[in-house]
RNA sequence: GGGAGAAUUCCCGAGUGGCCAAAGGGAACAGACUGUAAAUCUGUCGUCAGUGACUUCGGUGGUUCGAAUCCACCUUCUCCCA
């Protein structure tokens, strides 16, 4: 099966320009493409990641990759689809959240000559002249086109700055100097950059007469329409600082089961062959299917050896035997602990449980709490400095299980 | 540039001088039921040294015994006119 089917296969494909010659130019290896990706925080997360993976797919088939860093667009914010502002970041921000990126997909897809390729449009667009640009880009932008287009749909309600009105020619302005420059003749990106993506075909096409293609990916949405990836704290972090191996792994064990099967085939690399006979898996199969999905991803994510140790906490901790050596802990120095020991609802907030002390009694109030395996029922309870030297496993709620102990 | 409005706790959104830590909904969290799922029901949902105190209603001042509510100025946004 070549590529694009496959992509089609998977769902990941949303939009495109011209599917005949899409077809043609990746199946065949003749695509040099770019993502881009806008340095808005200092990690990657879940969505990121499905470009990613799409890069490592195409890149598999023979296309060449051009990985475009957002260090000069990041100055504007993408206003697609978003109701409110983004933040204005400083320089330094950005700066630190590129090399931020920048690291972490090292790991994830092979760099050099004639392989993947990264730049930073900070390197063209901070220079740009504003008249010349005007003259050069401007004259080819119809405003009454711009305020179509759907990405500007709910900004036109909500109020929309000029700044960030301007990005899609930012970004158009991108592929035109990709499509010169480093001979980038397709652009992917999510679903949501559609209109910025045609803007800069539509760019290609009016000042040097030559065909670009564009192509989207499939947003992941739950069944409830909701973009995944984030959780009640944010978003999924790649960054095993930011979103643990454990904690990731628990996020995909953890997908509805109405999502699963899409998710596999979404993100997975998992043969299409395999995917097609999980499908007939009998319902009672369901969590083996999930803990195939988080295994998978963790691999993707974080290495084999993570997804071992975050699986093999995961059933020590629901099947209650086992190796519990990396549950997420938290390490206290001795000297923040008071002689007489410390309350567990102090201790919840140090390692996070809880927000504040007074939601963590209500959570042993409510019989949330466990000590070690044992329900807490007294909201005054304290832990004495012996029992954290040894280390106590706190439980909140089902599915929250955590370590602390003394430095 | 002129005129009219808006800004409320994570989000939406009530509240127009004391009865307001602020209705209602959503999200989230916990309990019951389950399969580490969903749905449903129940509870919680500003902070703390837990029947009380303290800090919140865009910002800064002011009026008042008392302000989310009134006044002035500022900031941001929306709409109409140019």
């Amino acid at each position: 099966m070549s590529i694009y089917e496959e992509l089609q296969a998977r769902g990941l494909i949303a939009q495109v320009t011209d599917e005949a010659e899409i077809r043609e130019l990746i199946n065949n290896g003749g695509a040099r493409f770019y993502i881009g990706f806008d340095p808005t925080a200092d990690s990657l997360h879940v969505g990121h990641f499905m470009a990613l993976c799409l890069m490592k797919r195409l890149q598999m088939a023979g296309n060449r990759p051009v990985v475009l860093i957002g260090g000069g667009t990041g100055y504007i914010g993408d206003p697609s689809g978003r109701s409110d502002m983004r933040s204005m970041l400083t320089p330094e921000i950005i700066q630190h959240n590129c090399d931020c990126f920048k690291k972490q997909m090292e790991r994830f897809i092979e760099f050099g000559e004639d392989k993947a390729l990264m730049v930073n449009n900070a390197d063209w667009l901070l220079d740009l002249n504003y008249i010349e640009l005007l003259r050069e880009v401007g004259a080819h932008f119809s405003v009454n086109n711009m305020l179509r287009a759907e990405c500007y749909k709910q900004r036109m309600e909500k109020g929309l700055s000029f700044l960030e009105f301007n990005y899609m020619i930012m970004q158009a302005y991108d592929f035109w100097y990709l499509h010169n420059n480093y001979g980038c003749n397709m652009e992917f990106g999510g679903d949501d950059q559609w209109s910025n993506m045609l803007a800069g075909t539509e760019l290609i096409r009016r000042k040097e007469g030559e065909d670009a293609y564009a192509m989207t990916i499939t947003l992941l949405l739950n069944s409830e329409g909701k973009k995944m990836g984030k959780t009640a704290r944010g978003a999924v972090w790649l960054d095993p600082g930011k979103t643990s191996p454990y904690e990731f792994y628990q996020y995909w064990r953890n997908v509805d089961d109405a999502d699963v099967m899409k998710c596999i085939r979404m993100l997975t690399f998992i043969p299409l062959e395999e995917i097609e006979e999980m499908e007939k898996w009998d319902d009672s199969r369901i969590n083996e299917k999930k803990e195939i999905l988080a295994y998978s991803l963790t691999a993707l994510v974080h290495g084999e050896e993570e997804a071992a140790k975050a699986k093999a906490t995961a059933t020590a901790i629901f099947s209650g035997a086992g190796d519990d050596a990396n549950m997420p802990s938290t390490e206290i120095d001795e000297a923040d602990i008071p002689e007489d020991g410390i309350q567990l609802a102090d201790l919840m907030v140090i390692c996070k449980l809880a927000e504040s002390k007074g939601k963590a009694k209500k959570l042993i109030e409510q019989g949330g709490v466990s000590l070690d395996g044992t329900k807490v029922s007294d909201i005054f309870a304290v832990v004495s400095k012996d029992m954290l030297r040894a280390s106590v496993k706190i439980q909140k709620g089902k599915k929250v299980f955590h370590k602390a102990k003394i430095r």
